[in-house]
RNA sequence: GGUCCCAUAGCUCAGCUGGAUAGAGCAACUGCCUUCUAAGCAGUAGGUCUUUGGUUCGAAUCCAAAUGGGAUCACCA
């Protein structure tokens, strides 16, 4: 509607004012409540040129409209605004439309390219916590969105199961992991344990270890007893212990863990580890068997919590797999001279001429690192689907500058599409008490987090619900959607760039600005659906504000997805859906409908309800979150 | 120290491609269940949009600086 007055306008703007006016000047913006109107066309970028008052501009375009766009009928000129106003009948035309379409809102079916979504990407040895929810939520929802808006979409996730970070809780698991009296060690099965649970434990098991032997170290060292360790650790050390002198707390705290960091290294327990990561990249069978066991416990762990959450994945990607491929990569950027390498034979990319520092992409004994495997990820996912435009990577912004330095290497490489991938960059997600950290044991698990939730939708539904007349397992599944529900728009609400506070009482609220308050809208529509007889619509029934106020939120539907899935951002679609539950209520709340005696309001009104229910439905499976038909 | 991100009501967040009197929810206070599900609705109160400059007819929104908070700059991933 509005691009036909536009193009109106800017076609008769000469003749109107004198001048032709560009696309830009012809601004429209939404309506206040306050003023009767349904769209409202900006004057003062016309008054400078026009050299005319914002009434006279006003007057002539209001007059121009009226006569030359049918569906105008009445406008009124407030301050530097017109208000233009549709009649009722337009607005009719448009539920009916909206309900003649199954579909509405969503674009066709595999029409724009083919795009990777990332999400997830768990390292193997620690259970998934409250920050990968918040990365699943996230990923799943904007794979939706895209979906929705037409693009053929690719989930999926990189899966770390290789380095030296998985060798120490396998060696953990060897070295202390205690036998039963059937002479095996602790598994899943004999434990009752679930599988990354019980991985993690033995990760957390070889940091106790690290950090005690590396304090033995420092220990013997601060005594003066120096013997079996390399000189250049030792003449470290001293530089380091003599820098200490005279300088504030501060300081001296920095050079402390510094010297940390030397004994780290002098363990025998990292010594261990690495040999086995050796082992490991050399194929030897029984660390091969060792490392296949206890991945599969970690990712029957994973897939239990993933189905809890209810994302999915089409195609896995193992790091196993592609670190191979980095490495080649990497050789041949230096070949090309693209990259450079040390003495030590490491090999590193100078990035100091587009503002950023040396990086390095081969450890001097050959092995790779983070980048080197992210390189070889990236191309073995373009050569996997030759039709793949994009990838989009959803990881936490503390890795804002590892993307930025990934997108820039492969484009250095040579490859075209690396300035369409992007780094869906999401903030940390913080509790009341502080910073999620691990060693302090201030992490919120997952599953742990989903088990309270669910637990406490069953007791608030035990309350307030309508329950009549479920089965137990239908009981569980609501308790289950409400419980998800809450926490999924919790989570998803948010502007996904922006740092987020998780409340714990505020997530499992189902009042105000809730996924229950959503779902509950939805129930009540469906409710009075089941109790109504059939209707048809009728584009001549007159109507309110308050119908009227709805149908142009409804409206608003495609263009919601459409910013959503540019912006990339599912709180755009969970705040849209929102104010189309607050118009809802508000109608539901004051105007009567199964009542309503003139038939055509009534089918109007139902006509209304089944069309909001319809994109609550629509607009929340977006974001992954299912609404019940009662609650 | 270099680079990047953030700052709106007591709290959590919208609004940011410049436009009318800055909006919600929570918390506080008032009302509304004998009529379609009160997980709701109606209302009261709560703001120098961190500060200072600049651009503009017009700035929460754009630019610059300051302040405060966070991230990152590893032969960790």
């Amino acid at each position: 509607m509005e691009k036909l007055i536009k193009s109106a306008i800017i076609e008769k703007s000469n003749h109107l004012f004198g001048f032709d006016c560009s696309d830009s000047l012809i601004q429209f913006q939404k309506t206040k409540k306050e003023f009767e109107g349904d769209t409202t066309l900006v004057l003062f970028p016309l008054m400078k040129l026009a050299g005319k008052s914002p009434q006279e501009i006003g007057k002539v375009l209001g007059d121009f409209l009226k006569d030359n766009v049918r569906c105008i009928r009445n406008y009124s000129i407030i301050g530097g605004f017109l208000n233009v106003s549709f009649p009722n009948s337009y607005w009719t035309r448009q539920l009916s439309e909206i309900n003649a379409d199954s579909d509405f809102g969503l674009a066709a079916k595999d029409s724009k390219p083919e795009i990777m979504v990332e999400y997830s990407s768990p390292n193997t040895n620690k259970p998934l916590h409250l920050g990968h929810l918040r990365n699943n939520f996230l990923g799943y929802s904007v794979a939706g969105i895209l979906e929705a808006f037409g693009h053929k979409v690719i989930k999926t996730q990189i899966i770390n199961d290789r380095g030296i970070h998985i060798c120490k809780s396998m060696l953990a698991w060897q070295k202390f992991s205690p036998l039963n009296e059937k002479g095996e060690r602790e598994n899943p099965e004999n434990t009752g344990m679930k599988g990354d649970k019980l991985v993690g434990k033995y990760y957390v098991e070889f940091d106790k270890h690290f950090n005690a032997e590396a304090k033995e170290i420092i220990a013997q060292w601060n005594a003066g007893q120096f013997e079996g360790y390399p000189k250049t650790t030792i003449a470290k050390y001293e530089e380091f212990t003599e820098a200490k002198k005279g300088k504030d707390e501060k300081a001296v705290s920095g050079l402390n863990d510094k010297i940390k960091e030397l004994a780290k290294n002098e363990t025998p327990i990292l010594k261990e580890a690495k040999d086995l990561l050796i082992r490991w990249e050399g194929r030897d069978p029984e660390v091969y068997l060792l490392w296949t066991t206890m991945n599969g416990w970690v990712y029957s762990g994973f897939n239990e919590t993933y189905c809890k959450m209810g994302v999915t994945f089409d195609r896995l990607y193992y790091e196993s797999d592609t670190f191979i491929l980095g490495k080649d990569l990497v050789n041949e950027g230096l070949e090309k001279g693209i990259f450079y390498q040390k003495d030590d034979r490491s090999v590193w990319i100078d990035l100091t001429d587009e503002g950023l520092d040396h990086k390095l992409l081969l450890r001097s004994d050959g092995t790779s690192v983070y980048m080197t495997q992210d390189l070889g990820t990236a191309v073995d996912r373009f050569n996997d689907y030759p039709e793949l435009t994009g990838i989009i990577y959803t990881v936490g912004n503390e890795q804002d500058y590892h993307f930025k330095v990934l997108f820039l290497i492969l484009e250095k490489l040579g490859y075209s599409w690396a300035k369409s991938c992007f780094h869906l960059s999401y903030g940390m997600v913080d509790l009341p008490t502080g910073k999620m950290k691990s060693r302090e044991g201030t992490v919120v698990d997952a599953d742990d987090l989903m088990d309270e939730v669910i637990e406490s939708a069953k007791e608030m539904t035990a309350e307030r619900g309508h329950l009549d007349g479920m089965n137990d397992t239908e009981r569980e599944n609501l308790y289950k959607v409400i419980g998800m529900g809450g926490l999924k728009y919790y989570l998803l609400k948010v502007d996904p760039k922006k740092r987020m506070l998780f409340n714990p009482a505020e997530s499992i609220e189902l009042n105000g600005h809730t996924g229950p308050f959503i779902q509950y809208a939805h129930a009540r529509i469906q409710s009075l659906l089941g109790k109504a007889n059939a209707f048809e619509l009728d584009t001549e029934t007159e109507m309110g504000t308050s119908e009227k106020e709805i149908i142009k939120q409804l409206v608003l539907y495609p263009a919601i997805i459409e910013q959503a899935a540019k912006e990339y951002a599912p709180s755009v679609i969970a705040n849209y859906t929102y104010e189309l539950v607050k118009l809802f209520n508000q109608f539901y709340q004051n105007i009567t409908i199964l009542n309503e005696t003139d038939g055509k309001q009534k089918a109007l009104r139902l006509t209304l309800s089944k069309n909001v229910a319809k994109v609550i439905k629509s607009s929340m499976h977006l974001l992954g979150i299912e609404v019940p038909d009662r609650m």
